[in-house]
DNA sequence: TTTATTTACGGCGCCCGTAATTATA
DNA sequence: TATAATTACGGGCGCCGTAAATAAA
């Protein structure tokens, strides 16, 4: 079947004329008359009797109702697909880890918003494994998380490293090691440490440094914010290994040091990836977007 | 578009790969590959990542549920054409005068049903205006009407005569006619008379007769069945002009007389039709039912 | 390298519009 | 007779399958 054998079947339906039809649909009138013996010839049963107002069978009387919503389903798709394409779509989801959230997304979002006034914005802050797993379920447009080489790539996706940040340490003002300007992994290992929960990228990145030289790391406390981490370093002996976005909080607050590992032994730098799929790049509000993230990304970069 | 570039869309969404979707179609792979193409130009977006498994994209995805409701719509569509046209359709509806009702319908009605037992039967009483006016409107697939020179008659219509029968007149054995073998025109403007409403065959019929006379007549009782006749006749000395089978009750009730006119100077017969439109004949339960019709009618024939 | 999709190509078939024919009122 | 739908016919476009090329994993 054929969707203008459709159209002509409901456009005879209509005018009652094979002729009224053809104009209707900007055809000759044997157009009209061969999709119709052709829709009849598929359903196996005659739609309309040929006298002169060409009226409905009992058939055509109960096709009627099925062509009419066919059509209709087909015009909204169309209607709903032109309209993604022209940019008119109606939210858009983002799914980033918490730093993000907190420090990087703030300043752009509102940006975006005069771009796109009519589009809701749905954030959600969520640990890297976590963002990977909604994106993959199409729950989510975009994803902003760690750089991991575990992470599977799908080769429908766009990858966009936006900018990578060293790894430090946050301690209480009184810690006992927050006298050394640096320190080593060694020291590191006497004292407990609060920890993101399985799932995050840092977790993951520490847990890693730890096992690659044999030291012995037991996480004391797992928490998933890095907002909670600040108020239990303060008043403990803990240690948190944390990127520098998330302790800029912490930089201005006389109770907290930052310090950093030797140069030589430091882990490798955070890596931040936007990450979407290569058609929603042609969505005029994702290509916005994206283009803010990068000139976002950019500007986080100075300062690295 | 094309309904197989849908089942391949379809098809394709549900393997994740094209050739499997090519073996479920039963066509080469480049077929698949060509008709998703053309499904794209046509709503002019991305729907399929071309990636190892074919995932959807954003559209694909808002296009799927769009397409499976379409796809369904016709699946629904054709089978229940399909359905129709092997004579499973679950109802037959059937309008016909009071006579018809009474006495031609019942013996025929209970064999239908031996034939198409699944087949729910409805059948209503109506005067012939009425009948037809409801079979214009599709709400019935059968009448079963007065001839009438009125009639307005459709070149859809399959107009069948089943029989004709004498018009005679009905009264009180006791009535002062009631003694004489024949009647005239005259005799009976002088008394009241008994008639169906506006919209019946033998209202106009009679209606017809006494004018064409230059008689006076005026009815004195409108009524709506025929079994409500015999009940005033009997205690009245009202007259009633009636089909010979709308007297059939009457035949043996000793209170009852019934008289004709003058052969030279008697109205016409009735004619009874069965009208229903040409598309209905292909369905094998209104072929049969039009059978039995005929047959009833050929019996009924005889008697005339 | 292997697998999967797209492009190229020859051929068949379908669909269109014009014009002649048939059916209908 | 006039109007409307169907059939006939020539031309072209479109779609198919096979096979080669290209892209991705």
């Amino acid at each position: 079947m054929r969707l203008d054998q459709l159209q002509s079947f409901l456009a005879v339906a209509e005018t009652g004329s094979f002729q009224a039809a053809a104009q209707r649909c900007g055809v000759s009138q044997p157009t009209i008359s061969r999709q119709i013996q052709a829709l009849e010839d598929n359903l196996g049963i005659q739609l309309l009797h040929r006298s002169s107002r060409a009226k409905l069978t009992v058939a055509g009387d109960l096709f009627l109702r099925r062509a009419y919503r066919i059509w209709q389903e087909w015009q909204a798709a169309s209607a709903e697909l032109k309209a993604m394409q022209h940019g008119q779509q109606h939210e858009l989801c983002i799914a980033a880890i918490h730093s993000i959230c907190r420090h990087f997304l703030p300043t752009l979002l509102p940006r975006f918003h005069q771009s796109f006034p009519q589009m809701q914005l749905r954030v959600t802050a969520l640990g890297s494994d976590r963002a990977v797993k909604v994106f993959q379920d199409g729950l989510v447009d975009l994803i902003i998380v760690m750089g991991d080489r575990y992470l599977f790539k799908q080769s429908e996706w766009v990858i966009e490293p936006l900018y990578s940040e060293p790894v430090q340490i946050l301690m209480a003002a009184q810690h006992p090691l927050a006298c050394h300007p640096t320190l080593t992994w060694e020291a590191l290992a006497q004292y407990p440490h609060v920890v993101f929960k399985d799932g995050y990228g840092m977790r993951r990145l520490v847990a890693e440094e730890f096992a690659r030289r044999n030291l012995p790391w037991q996480p004391a406390l797992e928490l998933n914010t890095p907002d909670a981490f600040i108020a239990v370093i303060r008043e403990s002996d803990m240690l948190a290994l944390l990127p520098r976005s998330a302790l800029k909080d912490a930089l201005d607050d006389d109770t907290l040091v930052i310090r950093h590992l030797d140069a030589k032994v430091a882990p490798p730098d955070r890596q931040v990836l936007a990450i979407t799929t290569r058609d929603r790049l042609n969505l005029p509000p994702m290509a916005q977007l994206l283009t803010l993230i990068r000139q976002q990304a950019s500007h986080e970069s100075c300062f690295s």
